[in-house]
DNA sequence: TGGAAAAATTGACGAAGATCAATAGAGCGT
DNA sequence: ACGCTCTATTGATCTTCGTCAATTTTTCCA
């Protein structure tokens, strides 16, 4: 027997499903094999670091369960958080382009990463499903990113409406409550990440609590209207 | 004979300049032929569309000359200027992925643009050269665009500066002049792409040709400092 | 469970930038 | 070259957000 709390089984969901099944992998939640190049399920805690930015790319992973946040130490030191990887979602996929990390990835929570190694997507590589998996992960790293750059001529109350709105989009993509759930990152993530002050990503909630569109209370949020708060932003 | 001015050949610079000698595509400046797939240096003139937002993706775009903007146009109808293209730099390195243009693009003055079409693109693809050169491209595409992820949390002085280092880099990269040289794109676009209003581009020049970082006399900018102008932002 | 440390909220103030408005300059077509 | 239109600059004012400071709440570990 295994955990107290099974983790769900994610495969189905996974960007990277099909190559896992290429690959002949098996998972189920008591018995984990590795099989092929696919390396199923590692466990990772709080604060792990999973690559860092600058080296050499290994693997590529998929989240099976848990979450991640990305970012990139500026020349004066700072830090920045640049995106999220919730379950299901791809960490690395700039690798195989660069031959090496461009952002950091530190795990927010407890939870299980699985690994491709990166000889799986060398140029070289012939196996079609990989490829057109790659891709269709990369794709969604595009798309998931390009919110990011209109983010700059939004308003705050605006910024952390896209924000929520974009959690909840990606936790129903993956087949996860989308209207009430736990945000796993901090208020000084998410600040950093929408480049607003704590204060004003506090202030924001409030605002949007204070228009009926969401409650929060902490990191718990549950969104009232999300079609609204598209609308709102 | 042809123009009075004939563009440079700018061949050794393009991104795609490998995948153009495998399918052996021969140009100079006098005799543009299309050989294989690839249909080289076509004419377009300011104002023209490349490609639409949303439409199958088709081609996939070299710049050969001239300038280029891409944008979006929002749910409200608010058009959003999302990047640049210069000489040497691809367009469309979306389509692949997704099989649709992501971002209408837009000729900012006359150019040359070559044409390689999707075919080349499919997952089916074994050709090694066309992937290892799409890769570079999404590559250079990705890291061209991970500054404006970054642009919310600067000032309108800091993004001017990293939007006029930036343009000067690329200028560099592809052989053109980096220190002085004529911004191809009006205030409005470049507000637009940074999150700003006009008045705070223009009075953000200002500034820095006050601190003696650049000259600035309408489109046309010359970089006293380069280094400097980094370090400021 | 209690208590310290970290995270989040709230308030007051000042700085940065958006907006409104007017003027000056550049580009384009005839 | 001329004038018209589009683009860019400059000024004044108001809003928004960052900063500093003080609490309150949550988290985590002994």
């Amino acid at each position: 027997m295994a955990a107290a709390k099974p983790s769900p089984v994610l495969c189905p969901q996974c960007e990277l499903n099909d190559v896992c099944q290429e690959y002949g992998v098996v998972v189920d939640s008591n018995d984990v094999s590795t099989q092929g190049e696919v390396t199923p399920q590692q466990q990772v805690q709080k604060g792990d670091r999973v690559c860092q930015a600058g080296k050499p790319f290994e693997y590529l992973y998929a989240v099976h369960a848990g979450a991640f946040k990305s970012l990139v130490t500026l020349p004066g030191g700072e830090e920045r958080i640049t995106g999220f990887y919730f379950a299901g979602e791809i960490i690395g996929a700039e690798g195989p382009s660069t031959g090496q990390y461009g952002r950091t990835v530190v795990a927010l929570q407890e939870g299980q990463l699985c690994y491709f190694p990166a000889s799986s997507f060398t140029p070289d590589t012939t196996h079609k499903m990989i490829r057109q998996g790659l891709l269709v992960a990369m794709s969604h790293q595009v798309k998931n990113e390009q919110w990011t750059g209109l983010m700059a001529a939004h308003r705050a109350e605006q910024r952390v409406a896209i924000f929520l709105y974009m959690v909840s989009k990606r936790f129903e993509f993956h087949g996860f409550p989308a209207m009430e759930f736990r945000l796993p990152m901090s208020r000084d993530d998410i600040a950093s990440y929408l480049g607003l002050a704590v204060e004003t990503v506090s202030r924001s909630f409030q605002k949007l609590k204070g228009s009926g569109l969401i409650e929060v209370s902490g990191r718990n949020v549950v969104l009232k209207d999300r079609d609204a708060l598209q609308g709102f932003a």
